[in-house]
DNA sequence: AATGCGGGGCG
DNA sequence: CGCCCAGCATT
Protein backbone atom coordinates (compact mmCIF):
# COMPACT_ATOMS: atom_id res chain seq x y z
CA UNK A 1 0.00 0.00 0.00
CA UNK A 2 2.72 2.05 0.68
CA UNK A 3 3.85 1.16 -3.05
CA UNK A 4 0.71 2.16 -4.66
CA UNK A 5 0.90 5.56 -2.42
CA UNK A 6 4.20 6.58 -3.86
CA UNK A 7 3.35 5.11 -7.75
CA UNK A 8 -0.21 5.03 -8.52
CA UNK A 9 -1.05 7.11 -11.44
CA UNK A 10 -3.41 9.95 -11.41
CA UNK A 11 -6.13 9.37 -13.42
CA UNK A 12 -9.16 11.19 -14.15
CA UNK A 13 -11.94 8.74 -12.16
CA UNK A 14 -9.47 8.17 -9.14
CA UNK A 15 -8.62 10.77 -6.12
CA UNK A 16 -5.37 12.06 -6.34
CA UNK A 17 -4.20 8.68 -4.46
CA UNK A 18 -1.25 10.89 -2.67
CA UNK A 19 -3.91 13.20 -0.99
CA UNK A 20 -5.26 11.17 1.81
CA UNK A 21 -8.45 13.78 1.83
CA UNK A 22 -9.36 12.61 -1.01
CA UNK A 23 -10.14 9.49 -0.27
CA UNK A 24 -14.14 9.66 -0.61
CA UNK A 25 -14.08 11.90 -2.77
CA UNK A 26 -14.75 10.07 -5.93
CA UNK A 27 -18.03 10.19 -7.85
CA UNK A 28 -19.60 6.97 -8.32
CA UNK A 29 -20.71 7.66 -11.28
CA UNK A 30 -17.38 8.28 -12.78
CA UNK A 31 -16.05 5.60 -11.18
CA UNK A 32 -19.10 3.22 -12.62
CA UNK A 33 -18.45 4.99 -16.03
CA UNK A 34 -14.64 3.92 -15.91
CA UNK A 35 -15.09 0.77 -15.07
CA UNK A 36 -17.34 -0.16 -17.91
CA UNK A 37 -15.01 1.31 -20.37
CA UNK A 38 -12.03 -0.26 -18.34
CA UNK A 39 -13.75 -3.73 -19.25
CA UNK A 40 -10.85 -5.47 -21.47
CA UNK A 41 -9.33 -2.03 -22.00
CA UNK A 42 -6.10 -1.05 -21.36
CA UNK A 43 -6.12 2.65 -18.91
CA UNK A 44 -4.41 4.63 -21.59
CA UNK A 45 -6.67 3.86 -24.59
CA UNK A 46 -9.62 4.80 -22.05
CA UNK A 47 -9.03 8.16 -20.76
CA UNK A 48 -9.64 10.36 -23.68
CA UNK A 49 -12.52 8.41 -24.10
CA UNK A 50 -13.69 8.83 -20.31
CA UNK A 51 -13.17 12.51 -20.36
CA UNK A 52 -15.18 13.50 -23.17
CA UNK A 53 -18.02 11.49 -22.15
CA UNK A 54 -18.42 12.93 -18.55
CA UNK A 55 -18.15 16.36 -20.75
CA UNK A 56 -21.20 15.34 -22.47
CA UNK A 57 -23.15 12.93 -19.72
CA UNK A 58 -21.54 14.49 -16.24
CA UNK A 59 -24.18 12.47 -14.35
CA UNK A 60 -26.36 9.55 -14.27
CA UNK A 61 -29.50 12.08 -15.09
CA UNK A 62 -27.81 13.01 -18.46
CA UNK A 63 -27.02 9.80 -19.32
CA UNK A 64 -30.25 7.91 -18.14
CA UNK A 65 -31.65 10.72 -21.02
CA UNK A 66 -29.74 10.53 -23.69
CA UNK A 67 -30.62 9.21 -26.52
CA UNK A 68 -28.67 5.23 -27.21
CA UNK A 69 -27.41 6.82 -30.60
CA UNK A 70 -25.39 9.26 -28.77
CA UNK A 71 -24.12 7.31 -26.38
CA UNK A 72 -22.92 4.77 -28.76
CA UNK A 73 -21.34 8.28 -30.64
CA UNK A 74 -19.27 8.53 -27.28
CA UNK A 75 -18.27 5.60 -27.45
CA UNK A 76 -17.01 5.08 -31.46
CA UNK A 77 -13.90 3.58 -31.91
CA UNK A 78 -13.49 1.85 -27.89
CA UNK A 79 -14.82 -1.15 -29.41
CA UNK A 80 -17.32 -3.91 -27.30
CA UNK A 81 -20.19 -1.03 -28.17
CA UNK A 82 -22.49 -3.31 -26.44
CA UNK A 83 -20.93 -1.86 -22.93
CA UNK A 84 -22.48 1.44 -23.96
CA UNK A 85 -25.65 0.00 -24.42
CA UNK A 86 -25.60 -1.68 -21.11
CA UNK A 87 -24.38 1.13 -19.16
CA UNK A 88 -27.05 3.30 -20.92
CA UNK A 89 -29.65 0.50 -19.86
CA UNK A 90 -28.16 0.42 -16.40
CA UNK A 91 -28.61 4.76 -16.15
CA UNK A 92 -31.92 3.99 -16.80
CA UNK A 93 -32.89 1.79 -14.31
CA UNK A 94 -30.86 3.74 -11.51
CA UNK A 95 -32.76 6.52 -12.55
CA UNK A 96 -36.45 4.75 -12.47
CA UNK A 97 -35.68 2.87 -9.67
CA UNK A 98 -32.96 3.64 -7.52
CA UNK A 99 -33.87 7.86 -7.87
CA UNK A 100 -30.78 7.86 -9.63
CA UNK A 101 -28.41 6.70 -6.62
CA UNK A 102 -25.52 4.36 -7.36
CA UNK A 103 -26.06 1.54 -4.94
CA UNK A 104 -23.00 0.91 -2.28
CA UNK A 105 -23.94 -2.76 -2.80
CA UNK A 106 -22.08 -4.99 -4.91
CA UNK A 107 -25.10 -7.93 -4.86
CA UNK A 108 -27.13 -4.88 -6.30
CA UNK A 109 -24.99 -3.22 -8.31
CA UNK A 110 -24.36 -6.79 -9.84
CA UNK A 111 -27.91 -6.84 -10.71
CA UNK A 112 -27.56 -4.10 -13.29
CA UNK A 113 -27.01 -4.98 -17.02
CA UNK A 114 -23.16 -4.94 -17.52
CA UNK A 115 -22.53 -5.48 -14.42
CA UNK A 116 -20.29 -8.70 -13.36
CA UNK A 117 -18.55 -9.62 -10.64
CA UNK A 118 -15.20 -7.58 -11.25
CA UNK A 119 -17.51 -4.53 -11.89
CA UNK A 120 -19.39 -4.83 -8.77
CA UNK A 121 -16.52 -5.12 -6.44
CA UNK A 122 -14.59 -2.38 -8.31
CA UNK A 123 -17.77 -0.25 -7.65
CA UNK A 124 -18.46 -1.00 -4.40
CA UNK A 125 -14.83 -0.64 -2.94
CA UNK A 126 -13.46 1.64 -4.67
CA UNK A 127 -16.67 4.74 -4.87
CA UNK A 128 -18.31 3.19 -1.06
CA UNK A 129 -15.23 1.61 0.79
CA UNK A 130 -17.25 -1.72 0.82
CA UNK A 131 -14.97 -4.78 1.60
CA UNK A 132 -15.13 -6.46 -1.37
CA UNK A 133 -12.65 -8.55 -3.64
CA UNK A 134 -11.87 -8.15 -7.16
CA UNK A 135 -10.31 -10.25 -9.86
CA UNK A 136 -9.51 -8.88 -12.98
CA UNK A 137 -6.52 -9.77 -15.58
CA UNK A 138 -3.50 -7.97 -13.51
CA UNK A 139 -5.21 -9.53 -10.00
CA UNK A 140 -5.27 -12.86 -11.97
CA UNK A 141 -1.55 -12.72 -13.01
CA UNK A 142 -0.54 -11.21 -10.08
CA UNK A 143 -1.73 -14.11 -7.71
CA UNK A 144 -0.89 -16.56 -9.97
CA UNK A 145 2.53 -15.39 -10.00
CA UNK A 146 2.68 -14.65 -5.83
CA UNK A 147 1.34 -18.09 -5.54
CA UNK A 148 2.80 -20.11 -8.47
CA UNK A 149 -0.57 -21.60 -9.59
CA UNK A 150 0.42 -23.65 -12.54
CA UNK A 151 -3.34 -24.16 -13.60
CA UNK A 152 -4.96 -23.19 -16.59
CA UNK A 153 -5.85 -19.31 -15.48
CA UNK A 154 -9.08 -19.50 -17.75
CA UNK A 155 -10.60 -22.70 -15.82
CA UNK A 156 -13.67 -21.83 -13.60
CA UNK A 157 -12.40 -23.44 -10.73
CA UNK A 158 -8.89 -21.82 -11.07
CA UNK A 159 -11.25 -18.62 -11.11
CA UNK A 160 -12.84 -19.22 -8.02
CA UNK A 161 -9.68 -20.33 -6.18
CA UNK A 162 -8.14 -16.65 -7.49
CA UNK A 163 -11.46 -14.67 -6.08
CA UNK A 164 -10.79 -16.94 -3.07
CA UNK A 165 -7.34 -15.71 -2.53
CA UNK A 166 -8.60 -11.99 -3.10
CA UNK A 167 -11.02 -12.09 -0.44
CA UNK A 168 -8.51 -13.52 2.15
CA UNK A 169 -5.82 -11.29 1.30
CA UNK A 170 -8.01 -8.17 1.08
CA UNK A 171 -7.75 -5.94 4.10
CA UNK A 172 -10.62 -4.22 6.25
CA UNK A 173 -8.51 -0.79 5.90
CA UNK A 174 -8.85 0.91 2.51
CA UNK A 175 -9.92 -2.32 0.06
CA UNK A 176 -10.40 0.16 -2.97
CA UNK A 177 -7.21 1.35 -2.38
CA UNK A 178 -5.90 -2.06 -1.84
CA UNK A 179 -7.71 -3.47 -4.96
CA UNK A 180 -6.39 -0.72 -7.05
CA UNK A 181 -2.88 -1.09 -5.83
CA UNK A 182 -2.71 -5.03 -6.92
CA UNK A 183 -4.43 -3.97 -10.32
CA UNK A 184 -1.71 -1.15 -10.48
CA UNK A 185 0.84 -3.43 -9.32
CA UNK A 186 -0.01 -6.44 -12.64
CA UNK A 187 -1.08 -3.21 -14.85
CA UNK A 188 3.15 -1.31 -14.55
CA UNK A 189 5.30 -4.13 -12.84
CA UNK A 190 4.02 -7.79 -12.61
CA UNK A 191 3.67 -7.18 -16.39
CA UNK A 192 2.68 -10.51 -19.16
CA UNK A 193 5.45 -10.29 -21.19
CA UNK A 194 8.70 -8.92 -18.62
CA UNK A 195 7.76 -8.42 -15.34
CA UNK A 196 10.16 -6.23 -13.02
CA UNK A 197 10.68 -8.32 -10.50
CA UNK A 198 13.24 -5.97 -9.40
CA UNK A 199 11.12 -2.94 -8.44
CA UNK A 200 8.21 -5.33 -7.03
CA UNK A 201 7.68 -4.91 -3.24
CA UNK A 202 6.62 -8.21 -2.75
CA UNK A 203 8.89 -10.12 -4.87
CA UNK A 204 10.32 -11.52 -1.72
CA UNK A 205 6.80 -13.38 -1.00
CA UNK A 206 6.48 -14.30 -4.55
CA UNK A 207 6.56 -17.65 -5.08
CA UNK A 208 7.08 -17.49 -9.00
CA UNK A 209 9.70 -15.45 -8.67
CA UNK A 210 11.92 -17.52 -6.18
CA UNK A 211 11.37 -20.29 -8.90
CA UNK A 212 12.25 -18.18 -11.66
CA UNK A 213 8.50 -19.27 -13.31
CA UNK A 214 7.00 -15.52 -13.51
CA UNK A 215 7.45 -15.44 -17.23
CA UNK A 216 5.93 -19.04 -17.15
CA UNK A 217 3.03 -17.91 -15.02
CA UNK A 218 -0.09 -17.75 -15.66
CA UNK A 219 -0.94 -20.59 -18.24
CA UNK A 220 -3.62 -19.79 -20.51
CA UNK A 221 -5.54 -21.78 -22.21
CA UNK A 222 -4.66 -21.12 -26.08
CA UNK A 223 -7.10 -19.29 -28.41
CA UNK A 224 -9.22 -20.30 -31.24
CA UNK A 225 -7.48 -19.14 -34.48
CA UNK A 226 -9.31 -16.09 -36.09
CA UNK A 227 -11.08 -16.19 -38.64
CA UNK A 228 -10.71 -14.68 -42.53
CA UNK A 229 -13.75 -13.33 -43.67
CA UNK A 230 -14.40 -10.72 -46.80
CA UNK A 231 -16.67 -7.68 -46.33
CA UNK A 232 -17.72 -5.49 -49.61
CA UNK A 233 -18.44 -2.21 -48.42
CA UNK A 234 -20.56 -0.77 -51.42
CA UNK A 235 -20.83 2.60 -50.90
CA UNK A 236 -23.62 3.96 -53.10
CA UNK A 237 -24.44 7.98 -54.03
CA UNK A 238 -26.82 10.06 -55.46
CA UNK A 239 -26.63 13.65 -56.05
CA UNK A 240 -23.74 14.23 -53.76
CA UNK A 241 -25.18 11.88 -50.47
CA UNK A 242 -24.44 8.43 -49.41
CA UNK A 243 -26.73 5.72 -48.35
CA UNK A 244 -25.81 4.82 -44.72
CA UNK A 245 -28.16 2.23 -42.76
CA UNK A 246 -27.88 1.00 -38.84
CA UNK A 247 -26.34 -2.45 -38.55
CA UNK A 248 -29.07 -5.20 -36.23
CA UNK A 249 -29.09 -4.82 -32.63
CA UNK A 250 -27.19 -7.76 -31.81
CA UNK A 251 -23.69 -9.04 -33.43
CA UNK A 252 -21.14 -6.86 -34.38
CA UNK A 253 -21.20 -3.49 -34.42
CA UNK A 254 -24.36 -3.64 -33.12
CA UNK A 255 -26.38 -0.48 -33.41
CA UNK A 256 -23.55 1.18 -35.60
CA UNK A 257 -24.25 2.93 -38.77
CA UNK A 258 -22.28 1.74 -41.90
CA UNK A 259 -22.21 2.58 -45.57
CA UNK A 260 -23.72 -1.22 -47.12
CA UNK A 261 -21.52 -4.34 -46.62
CA UNK A 262 -22.26 -7.33 -48.08
CA UNK A 263 -20.84 -9.83 -46.03
CA UNK A 264 -21.79 -13.22 -47.60
CA UNK A 265 -19.85 -13.05 -51.13
CA UNK A 266 -17.13 -15.46 -50.40
CA UNK A 267 -13.96 -15.28 -53.05
CA UNK A 268 -14.03 -13.21 -56.15
CA UNK A 269 -17.24 -11.25 -55.79
CA UNK A 270 -16.93 -9.18 -59.09
CA UNK A 271 -18.99 -6.11 -59.37
CA UNK A 272 -21.85 -7.67 -61.06
CA UNK A 273 -23.00 -9.86 -58.00
CA UNK A 274 -22.89 -6.94 -56.17
CA UNK A 275 -25.21 -4.99 -58.63
CA UNK A 276 -27.35 -7.70 -58.45
CA UNK A 277 -27.23 -7.89 -54.80
CA UNK A 278 -27.74 -4.03 -54.31
CA UNK A 279 -31.06 -4.65 -56.02
CA UNK A 280 -32.52 -7.34 -54.11
CA UNK A 281 -31.32 -6.09 -50.97
CA UNK A 282 -32.27 -1.99 -51.07
CA UNK A 283 -34.45 -1.86 -54.26
CA UNK A 284 -31.38 0.58 -56.58
CA UNK A 285 -30.33 0.33 -59.50
CA UNK A 286 -26.36 0.84 -59.45
CA UNK A 287 -23.93 0.82 -62.61
CA UNK A 288 -21.39 -2.03 -61.89
CA UNK A 289 -19.29 -0.43 -59.44
CA UNK A 290 -15.74 0.58 -59.57
CA UNK A 291 -12.87 -0.44 -56.81
CA UNK A 292 -11.97 2.47 -54.60
CA UNK A 293 -9.38 0.49 -52.07
CA UNK A 294 -8.90 -2.58 -49.91
CA UNK A 295 -8.25 -2.30 -46.38
CA UNK A 296 -7.30 -4.92 -43.50
CA UNK A 297 -9.10 -4.47 -40.22
CA UNK A 298 -8.56 -6.89 -37.50
CA UNK A 299 -10.06 -8.01 -34.33
CA UNK A 300 -9.42 -10.46 -31.93
CA UNK A 301 -11.38 -12.87 -33.29
CA UNK A 302 -11.75 -12.50 -36.74
CA UNK A 303 -9.70 -10.66 -39.53
CA UNK A 304 -11.39 -9.01 -42.21
CA UNK A 305 -10.99 -8.14 -45.72
CA UNK A 306 -12.55 -4.80 -46.70
CA UNK A 307 -13.26 -3.94 -50.41
CA UNK A 308 -14.39 -0.71 -50.82
CA UNK A 309 -16.51 -0.41 -53.73
CA UNK A 310 -18.04 2.48 -54.98
CA UNK A 311 -21.09 3.07 -57.39
CA UNK A 312 -23.65 6.58 -58.52
CA UNK A 313 -27.17 5.50 -58.70
CA UNK A 314 -29.70 7.73 -60.39
CA UNK A 315 -32.86 6.56 -59.45
CA UNK A 316 -34.89 3.67 -57.70
CA UNK A 317 -36.85 3.44 -54.91
CA UNK A 318 -35.19 3.11 -51.36
CA UNK A 319 -36.44 -0.54 -50.20
CA UNK A 320 -34.93 -1.21 -46.94
CA UNK A 321 -36.49 -3.09 -43.46
CA UNK A 322 -33.86 -0.77 -41.23
CA UNK A 323 -32.92 2.35 -40.49
CA UNK A 324 -31.69 4.42 -43.33
CA UNK A 325 -30.87 7.52 -44.97
CA UNK A 326 -28.82 9.26 -47.61
CA UNK A 327 -26.22 11.92 -45.86
CA UNK A 328 -23.49 14.26 -47.18
CA UNK A 329 -19.70 12.40 -45.79
CA UNK A 330 -19.55 16.03 -44.14
CA UNK A 331 -22.77 15.30 -41.87
CA UNK A 332 -22.07 12.16 -40.05
CA UNK A 333 -21.36 13.74 -36.93
CA UNK A 334 -24.48 12.24 -35.29
CA UNK A 335 -24.04 8.71 -36.75
CA UNK A 336 -22.13 6.50 -34.43
CA UNK A 337 -19.32 4.66 -36.63
CA UNK A 338 -16.78 1.74 -35.68
CA UNK A 339 -13.38 2.11 -37.44
CA UNK A 340 -13.47 0.08 -40.48
CA UNK A 341 -16.33 2.56 -41.32
CA UNK A 342 -14.52 5.90 -40.36
CA UNK A 343 -11.32 4.34 -42.50
CA UNK A 344 -13.72 3.66 -45.46
CA UNK A 345 -15.57 6.88 -45.10
CA UNK A 346 -12.08 8.98 -45.07
CA UNK A 347 -11.02 6.93 -48.11
CA UNK A 348 -14.08 7.93 -50.10
CA UNK A 349 -13.46 11.79 -49.32
CA UNK A 350 -9.98 11.60 -50.50
CA UNK A 351 -11.25 10.79 -53.65
C1' DA B 1 -18.11 -24.89 -20.49
C1' DA B 2 -17.64 -22.20 -24.78
C1' DT B 3 -18.32 -18.42 -27.61
C1' DG B 4 -18.96 -13.67 -29.31
C1' DC B 5 -17.84 -9.15 -28.72
C1' DG B 6 -13.29 -4.21 -30.85
C1' DG B 7 -9.62 -2.01 -30.87
C1' DG B 8 -5.11 -0.77 -29.41
C1' DG B 9 -0.50 -1.26 -26.75
C1' DC B 10 3.57 -3.54 -26.74
C1' DG B 11 7.51 -6.73 -27.15
C1' DC C 1 3.05 -10.79 -36.04
C1' DG C 2 1.02 -12.66 -31.48
C1' DC C 3 -0.55 -11.79 -26.91
C1' DC C 4 -3.21 -9.36 -23.70
C1' DC C 5 -6.09 -5.79 -21.70
C1' DA C 6 -9.56 -2.79 -14.50
C1' DG C 7 -15.27 -8.68 -18.39
C1' DC C 8 -19.93 -9.76 -19.46
C1' DA C 9 -23.92 -11.99 -21.49
C1' DT C 10 -25.60 -15.77 -23.73
C1' DT C 11 -25.97 -20.52 -25.01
Amino acid sequence: MGWYRRHARVLPWRADPQREDDRGRVDPYHVLVSEAMLQQTQVATVVDYFQRFIRALPTVFELAAADEQRVLSLWQGLGYYRRARHLHRAARALVDQHGGTIPRNAAKLAALPGIGPYTAGAVASIAFQQREAVVDGNVARVLARLEAIEAVIDEPATRRHLWRLAAALLPSRRPGDFNQAMMELGATLCRPRSPACGDCPVAALCRAHQCGLERQLPRRRPRRQPQTVEHHIVAIERGGRWLLEKRPDDGLWAGMWQLPVNETLDGEPAAPALVGWVHSRYGLDIAPPATAANFTHRTTHRTIHFHLWQASTHGGRLRRGTAALWRRLDQLEDLPLANPQRCAITTLQGC
